[in-house]
DNA sequence: TGTTAGCACTCAAGGAGATTGAGTGCTAAC
DNA sequence: GTTAGCACTCAATCTCCTTGAGTGCTAACA
């Protein structure tokens, strides 16, 4: 069914959806006869009444032009918008945004939300890295005090240090350096996720006091994935959704606003993106009620090559797709490099496998 | 010029207030007259007049009633307005929405702001306690290798452990033991304000390589302080402002939200309510072009005694200010209440000064 | 002298009716 | 197969009118 479209019947509902992007009103068989295609408003009126017929259009009233379906912009997505570069200004632009290279994760990821807001005009979210995918680059238990030790995780987005681990009061120094080899021989170079299925091997031949500690840092390990996980979207350019006639009616906009506030709708909306080089998701595909007639684009950006978390827009399905898809790939490139460039500065700054025992015996 | 006014004319300007931050349509005196007082329409209309006058009340156009002015705001907060106690129902509905008692403090902010702004249906804040003003209970130089050592930071709200200090190759986990010591008696019990003075005097009497070593933790401490102060203010219920007819405009709204983005709209703001007890600020009274048309509501909580940080919010000058304060009392009892808790818990967890060297020595 | 009733006037809001114009479907001619 | 022509539809816009809440002023009242 989806072949059945002639070359005409695209062409015309290329038109029809570059239109309605552009200007937002329902657009007429005149409209595209004098603006896009040489055929008569009459040809193309025939046409775009069996474009109606198969799904691909709708009209709000008789005398009115007629709209995109989510079908049509399926179709335009996956076959018939052709996405440009960005001029020179815009990426200007985009650079201009994100200047702090700081080391600030936080602010970081915001100004890149602000930046891809305020290219697009729509509502822009970045995804931090899955704390799963994460690498262990050093893990090491350092002596507090007796029976406390700080457990220090050195991974290429940041070091992780929040978790106190209490032992046993008889527990020694030498006791904790050697669970640390232990720690690094196992993990350094495997990711967060992998930690439990290898730790689990260890605990079985270590003796109790050990394990006490094998646990403490796996229970430890955790519940930092499990606080990492769920906080932290960052979201930009609130506002910026406001620029769109959809959402001139308030009580729209505040059903817009109510459910991007609450990360429980936002999360499992952005929960396909994961892994995924570039999605698109139109109107009702949408999981969330609220979002049913909004449109999410996402863009995976990576560090040291590998996928770590995504970016991305959201707006009405009326989305000028094409333009966010630019936006997004060129991002792409500038969030990969300064997270490349920020998981080199860390591990720069920070002691190596290698030299962590060297120093202490 | 204040005390010009009689008691009726304060009645009827109450009355007005009152009238006008419930309806939102500006009262005339016929209005007053059957709602609220015993006097008749004319007599209430000249009074009205002399009102108007004196800048008290305002009329949009000629045929229409009246509003009140900024002016007629702040007499109406400081002398008029009655901070009527919660029902139960309020107070249930607050409490419920604030049940994680989570050790993660940014959730737990999040949720009293959220708290806030159902309760009032305007945005909300939280401003987190003041870094400066945080009493340190331990401080500790823990070593990680030869040459690298982590500074551990333990305060009433929370830990701080995010600053590596290098020192000099030849420096022994016992010159270590040294400057921890050095740092305890000089700065536990003290502010982190307090950090810089204290320490000057202990950087002139001591040696090269411990200087170097002090330095370092100076430097660190004020960078976070510096990360700290600039990020996190908590916003919540952006949504709920759209309730307000004041917002139908969207470019109004557009407006708000822009402002409401940006850090350094908010930052300076809400300085003013930095160790206040409360404070109101009305329309022009705010520092901000956008914020012209808003009021802002603070009141501060504290931690074991001390004020710390302040929640708020912020909404159109036609506020109900009364039922604000009265949500910003009861909250602040909470918020004070949950971050006494919070330090009681830190404090438990964590080594206190006197546990530290014993163990190390 | 302070209060009130009465009256003429103003003006935004809202509704009825007419006009406009973009768009359609159908038919017949090219 | 394509196009011109035509009658029809309907949202949007404009105009005109009515309505009603409110005002300021004046004169009468207690």
């Amino acid at each position: 069914m989806d072949t059945v479209l002639n070359e005409r019947k695209l062409k015309i509902l290329r038109a029809v959806v570059d239109d309605y992007i552009t200007t937002g009103i329902p657009v007429g068989s005149r409209t595209i006869s004098r603006k896009y295609l040489d055929w008569s408003s009459a040809t193309i009126r025939n046409e775009m009444m069996d474009l109606e017929e198969l799904g691909y259009l709708a009209q709000p009233h008789t005398s009115a032009g007629r709209i995109p379906s989510e079908r049509a912009y399926r179709l335009y997505v996956e076959q018939l918008m052709n996405v440009s570069e960005l001029n020179s200004e815009e990426i200007e632009a985009l650079q201009s945004h994100v200047h702090s290279r700081s080391r600030d994760l936080k602010q970081l990821l915001r100004e890149a939300a602000q930046a891809i807001s305020d290219a697009t005009t729509y509502t822009a979210f970045v995804l931090p890295p899955n704390p799963r995918d994460i690498r262990i680059n050093n893990i090491q238990l350092v002596p507090v005090t007796q029976g406390l030790a700080l457990l220090v995780l050195v991974t290429d987005v940041g070091i992780f240090k929040d978790t106190f681990i209490r032992t046993s009061p008889t527990f020694t120094q030498e006791d904790l350096y050697k669970i640390t080899t232990m720690l690094q021989q196992s993990l350094v170079g495997h990711t967060l996720n992998e930690v439990s299925s290898r730790l689990e091997g260890q605990m079985r031949d270590s003796v109790q006091g050990q394990r006490d500690v094998l646990d403490a840092v796996l229970e430890g390990i955790n519940e930092q994935l499990g606080a990492q996980e769920s906080k932290e979207i960052v979201v930009g350019g609130h506002a910026n959704i406001l620029k769109h006639p959809e959402y001139a009616d308030v009580e729209k906009a505040r059903n817009f606003f109510a459910a991007m506030e609450s990360r429980e709708t936002l999360l499992p909306m952005l929960e396909r993106s994961r892994g995924m080089e570039f999605t698109v998701t139109i109107g009702n595909e949408n999981s969330h009620e609220a979002m049913r007639d909004c449109s999410v684009v996402t863009v995976s950006y990576s560090i040291d090559g590998a996928p770590a978390g995504s970016i991305g827009v959201i707006g009405p399905t009326r989305m000028n797709y094409s333009h966010v898809a630019s936006v997004l790939n060129y991002m792409q490139g500038i969030m990969s490099e300064m997270m490349d460039e920020r998981s080199e500065s860390v591990r720069k700054e920070l002691p190596q496998p290698g030299e962590i025992n060297d120093g202490q015996q």
